[in-house]
DNA sequence: CCGCGGGCCTGAGAGC
DNA sequence: TGCTCTCAGGCCCGCG
């Protein structure tokens, strides 16, 4: 579900009440999640103290005073929930338990600051994982992560040259984390209209041809950027699990484009196209086949 | 190395 | 009402 303005919504939610305050207690209700909690997960956390909360594609990362990471990750329906003492309905020791939330809470941390905050995940593609700071360049997840694509790094050349000789469709190359990281099924989509970028136009088409960049691919990073800084301004999407941390709903899902708006028209200035959907590798894809070339 | 398809899970919604 | 089927925002693995 939650692609880099989630991811980042929620980091912006937690940071307040994660940033200099200490794991006070720490429950796993239970482990096996996308992979299993370390053994020693909540002997690891308890009394540590979170020195700064960041972000990586679509992980979290809390940098702890014991010198672990913790890092953590939604997967496609992960939420956290950010109690305040005094607002939760039930008492008890966290004053917020999974009677409160639902059944799916599957961590909850108790925080000095006076909050109770729940991982709640359906799916349980999601997990979290401790790590220490010094080895953070060898962590397997974040080792062969591209360029983030709201950071200077990532720009028309540097999209160039990872397309060039790649036989995939753009909507896939996009995909690829190891390309540009955060994007995922909706933001890219939603790029590739507003660049006029056909999903099914091949990656090596966007390299770079007599010596500069291409147009289009600058357009499309310009795109990339546009849409991901504007959702993250609008609190993410909420289709179906994603909340802020507060409960409350993103809401650009109001202003797609075009993700799962098949046969609706195309928003385009001076396009009459109608909206489209197809599958690529496995995944629904939609877009404009009039302006998006 | 590269690209594709399957699998991991639960829940919501459509159709019968 | 209730069953069955399909689909969902991610990512890893194994196959050819």
């Amino acid at each position: 579900m939650p692609e880099l303005p989630e991811v980042e919504t929620v980091r912006r939610g937690l940071a307040p009440a994660m940033e200099d305050a200490r794991f006070e207690a720490v429950v796993a209700h239970r482990g096996d999640l996308r992979w299993p909690l370390p053994k020693d997960f909540v002997a690891r956390l308890k009394g540590q103290t979170v020195v700064g909360l960041g972000r990586r594609a679509k992980y979290l990362l809390a940098d702890l005073s014991s010198g672990d990471v913790l890092l953590m990750h939604l997967g496609m329906s992960g939420s956290f929930r950010v109690v305040r003492d005094g607002e939760a309905k039930t008492p008890g020791l966290f004053h917020y338990q999974r009677s409160d939330y639902g059944t799916h809470d599957h961590v909850v941390f108790r925080m000095s600051s006076g909050v109770t905050i729940a991982f709640n995940d359906p799916r349980r593609f999601g997990s979290m994982k401790l790590f220490p700071r010094s080895k953070i360049e060898d962590e397997p997840l974040l080792r062969s992560l591209g360029p983030e694509p709201l950071g200077n790094e990532f720009d028309a050349a540097m999209l160039a040259q990872a397309c060039a000789g790649k036989r995939t469709s753009v909507k896939a190359a996009l995909l690829d984390q190891r390309i540009v990281a955060g994007l995922g099924n909706i933001y890219v989509c939603e790029a590739l209209n507003r660049s006029r970028i056909s999903p099914r136009r091949v990656a090596s088409t966007l390299a770079t041809r007599a010596g500069a960049p291409q147009e289009r691919t600058v357009l499309l990073v310009d795109s990339i950027k546009a849409v991901l800084a504007d959702a993250i301004e609008a609190g993410g999407s909420s289709l179906r699990d994603h909340r802020q941390t507060n409960g409350d709903l993103g809401y650009f899902q109001h202003r797609f484009r075009v993700y799962d708006r098949e046969g609706k028209p195309c928003p385009t200035r001076g396009c009459s196209g109608t909206i489209k959907r197809i599958v690529q590798g496995g995944r629904s894809t939609f877009f404009c086949p009039v302006c998006q070339k």
